[in-house]
DNA sequence: GATAGGATCGTCT
DNA sequence: GACGATCCTATCG
């Protein structure tokens, strides 16, 4: 990692903004996940905005249920969900409050704590493999829904943060559709990347499953 | 490199 | 009861 990285942590006032401000802008930034095993530092290099109650692609279009009540609530805070029977994803609610708008966290590259994130993501053969994709971020750095709605800019010993990094210049920020999104959310060019990264995660169209006959 | 199919269960209809 | 903001493996070229 650079040497001349900004290490302080992002503030509300970063995440309480209009989401599409806010996900270009987490491109270069650095989550960290702190526990008793140690700190991971991963760079982000790939997010989707999620425009909250008036986005069909949005978990918070239909209102708020159980499990996206997180994305309701104030900007700052985690919200992680299951998915697939098997796996999660790690999502940081922006502004403004309820808006139930938020950051899905889909990439990066693992700096700190490679050794613990290659044991969590065995299979994979390479490290920018290690967070390449959603849940394969999750896993790597050990993510579930016991961090879901977890306060990432204030609090003593918070499990996730983020620190301001080093955001890449304005011409190598990308957009397009979301991955794995259908129907009339799917043509908004809300998926971010920082062009040319190989731990970006390659581009799924949607594709709704087939009824067994 | 590309693609097809299976895994697996919480959530909402 | 259907399907998902996904990933992995096997197989084919």
């Amino acid at each position: 990692m650079n040497k001349g990285m900004d290490r302080t942590p992002l503030t509300r006032d970063f995440f309480d903004r209009p989401v599409l401000e806010v996900a270009p802008d987490l491109l270069g930034r650095i989550l960290v996940r702190s526990s008793d095993d140690g700190p991971i530092e991963l760079r982000l290099t790939e997010v989707e905005a999620y425009a909250g109650d008036v986005d069909p692609g949005s978990h918070a279009f239909r209102g708020r249920t159980a499990r996206n009540s997180v994305m309701f609530g104030p900007p700052g805070h985690s919200y992680v969900y299951f998915t697939y029977g098997m796996w999660h994803c790690l999502n940081l609610v922006c502004g403004p409050e309820g808006r139930a708008s938020g950051v899905l966290l889909r990439a990066g590259e693992i700096g700190v704590g490679a050794e613990m994130a290659r044991k969590r993501r065995f299979s994979a053969r390479h490290d920018r493999e290690l967070a390449k994709g959603p849940a394969r971020l999750a896993t790597a750095l050990d993510v579930d829904r016991a961090l879901n709605g977890v306060d990432v800019v204030s609090g003593p010993e918070r499990p996730l943060s983020v620190l301001h990094g080093e955001p890449p210049p304005r011409d190598q920020v990308r957009s397009g559709p979301r991955t794995g999104v259908g129907g009339d959310g799917s043509h908004q060019p809300w998926r971010f990347w920082i062009d040319g990264d190989p731990t970006v995660s390659p581009y799924r169209a949607h594709v709704p499953r087939r009824r067994a006959t």
